[in-house]
Order: structure tokens, then sequence, then C-alpha cells
DNA sequence: GTGTAATTTTGCCATTTGGTTAAACTATTT
DNA sequence: AAATAGTTTAACCAAATGGCAAAATTACAC
């Protein structure tokens, strides 16, 4: 009983995630989840009572995938190359194994703008600590004097965009093949770390 | 007749970029897109055949501006501190008229991945000729050997991804103070070319 | 003004879809 | 094995939605 509840809950989940973040909330289907898992519909809403609660414990999930863990890396003691390397490289990681989370995470935030205050009350990121060690960083003469929201965005920003817009780059830089732009994203795990570091490196 | 036929065109068509781009495609209502035209539904059936048919007209026109003219820019005799300083500002600029833009355009490429070939016959983009002027750039000694993808997917990630991602970054790093996110965002307009300057420039 | 073509509205239909109810089935307990 | 609780399915419903046909209205030509 008990497990096999748990794993039917599971089989569910896995599915809804799949349908979820391939259509987005408004073009999933609950017909389409319960086939994906294999069972009759009625299921969904004997385990999930509704598909707004179906969808709210995908995405929540999602959501805490998605954000990256700046503060963790950026707070030790390590040189700021180090910290960098550190970051593009895990977080690129994640990104190619769960490809398409930012687009996901991105349009569902579009269609319920208000979600994002809920989320911030559950989260406890603490900016101010990781500005002080940039501030640290800057006066030990390592690197320019740059904002901490500039340089987070910039370095979010050239992790995750390939992934958000692959279909576009893939198709007009790379005429649609899609081993060289897996080579391409791959690359990148270097590429843009070095990149970063040119940019604010004091040299 | 003629000019009020066009203008009830245009109306419909404003109405329908407001309401697609919110909620895209799937989660926008034919109702919805009449009542904000302040006409009845039947008359976008009359107008455009079908909700397809009408989607396809925003979705046209809204690609085409969100794909910049890397070209054009690259292409021209200047040097390269002119050249990204010049794209980046317009670029943003861009943006900052149709902030729904990139979000709309990557939402319904996902919807509708196939939709990017036919896209692509239509286009004429030559990026052997910009790959051309980039090698160019690096053999007079003035920037560094980066390949032509990699340059162009950081410079429009660092353009764009504010914009995609502003709810969440609006969010966590700036309280939800509008204001502030709108000023940050002016900011990027030299901050994002100094800093892909700084990235490549040979010193 | 009358007839004709274009435009707009009303009313409606067929399908889709999230959700419910009651029955059927399974496992567990006693 | 009988009863009970938990799980799964089949059948169905009401609301929403894209689309359509025909009537009504407007604009225009003559």
């Amino acid at each position: 009983m008990s497990e096999q509840e748990l794993s039917t809950e599971k089989t569910i989940l896995e599915a809804a995630k799949k349908v979820f973040l391939d259509k987005g909330f408004d073009g999933a289907r609950m017909q389409e989840i319960a086939d994906k898992a294999g069972i009759n519909k009625a299921l969904l809403h004997y385990y999930f009572r509704s598909k707004d609660k179906l969808f709210d414990a995908i995405f929540e999930e999602a959501f805490k995938q998605f954000l990256p863990n700046i503060s963790e890396i950026m707070i030790s003691n390590k040189p700021i190359e180090e910290k960098v390397r550190a970051f593009v490289s895990s977080y690129i990681d994640m990104l190619l194994k769960n490809p398409y989370l930012p687009v996901f995470v991105i349009r569902e935030l579009q269609r319920k703008p208000d979600a994002i205050v809920e989320i911030l009350k559950k989260s406890k990121i603490n900016p101010i600590q990781v500005a002080l060690t940039l501030k640290q960083h800057t006066e030990d003469g390592q690197i320019i004097d740059i904002s901490l929201p500039h340089l987070i965005v910039n370095m979010i920003g050239l992790c995750v965009f390939p992934f958000i817009g692959r279909p576009i780059i893939e198709g007009f830089l790379f005429n649609n093949n899609t081993e060289a732009y897996n080579a391409f994203l791959l690359e990148r795990k270097t590429l843009v770390a070095d990149f970063i570091l040119n940019a604010i490196k004091l040299k």
C-alpha cells in the first residue's frame, strides 16, 4: 500500500513535470499528464486536488532548482577567479541537465507575477553579505568597481541565455546542427568564465 | 470605407498584440482581444480567419522586431569599440520600448519549434561576412580571438537577460522597487558595453 | 432614394477540458 | 472469509472557448 501509493504519486509528478515544462500551465492538459503517467485522469485529482495544486508542486521544485546558490560560492575566502569559475561551471552543468528550466520558470512567472512575492518570503538570500565580499575584492585591487546586481545579472545572463534562446541561436548561427550546439554549450563552461574575468579583473 | 476598414484592422492588431504578448497563444482568449479592441468577437474572424492566423500576424512582426540587426552594425569600418557601443545602446533602447518581446518570442518558439525553420528561409542574415570582419579586428590586434557565435550570444544575452528575468531579479535584488530597476536597465546601456569591451579588448 | 456590397452584431453550436460522482477493484485487518 | 479502508476506473457534467451562419446595420454607387 505505502510503496504503491508513493510510486503512483511519483509517477504522476514525473509525468506532470514533463508536460508542464514542455507546454506550460496553459498549454498542459490533465489528460495528457494522465496518459503519460499511464493512469486514469481522475487519479490526478485524487492525489492532487486540482490542476493548480499539481502545477504548484512542480513549479516550486523547478524554481528552487533554477535559482543558483550564488551566495554560497561568493561568500567563501577563495580568490575571485576561483569563485567565478566555480559558479559558471556548476551553473552551466545544472542547465545542461535541465535545459527547459529557465524558459519554464520565466514563462510561468509572467503568467502570475505575484508568485514571486510568495517565493521571496520563503527564501533567505542575503545580498548584503555577498555585496560586502565583493567590495572586499575591489578594495584588494583584484577587480574593477562593479555593483553586485550588474555582476550577478551578467554572470547568470551569460550562462542562461544560450539555453533560453537556443532555437533561435541554433537556427541562425548553427544551421540547426544540434551536435554543434551542444559542443558550443560545453565550451562556454570555460569561455564564459574567461570572459567575465577579463571584464572585471584589474590588470 | 477604406479608412474605417484599416482602422478596425489596426485596432484588432493592437489589441491582439497586447493580449498575445501578455498571455501567450495558449493563455490568450479571442473574447479578451475583442473586448480590448471594443468590438464583437465575430469581427476577429471576419478580418483574420482564425486565432492561428491572427497570432501569426502578431508573431511575425514581433520576431522581426526582436532580432537585432547585428550584421548591419558589425560590418561597417568603424573601430570595434564604436560598434559594440552602438549595438548595445540601440538594442537596449529597443528592449526598453518593447520589454515583453523577448519572453513572448521565446515562449512561442518553444510551443512550435518548427516555426524557426520557416523564419530562417525568409531571413537573409549572413554570419560569414560578420565573422570575417570580426577576424579582421583580431588580426589588427584590437581584440582577443573569440568565435563569432560566442561573442554574439554574449552581447545579446547581456542585453536581453535583464528583461527576461526581470520579475526574479527585481524581486530578489531590488526588493520589487520598479523605479530602481528601470534605472538599473538604463545604466546597462553603457555598463554592458564597457563590460564587453573590457572582456575582449587586448591591452 | 434605391439597390448593392461591405461591415458588424446576435445568437448559437461543437468541442474541449477541468473536475466530480459513484461504482469497481485491491489490499489489509480481524 | 467477511468487513473495512484505500486505490483506481468509467461515465458524466458544466463551463469555457473557437468558430460560424444569418440577421442587422452601415456605406456607397447609381
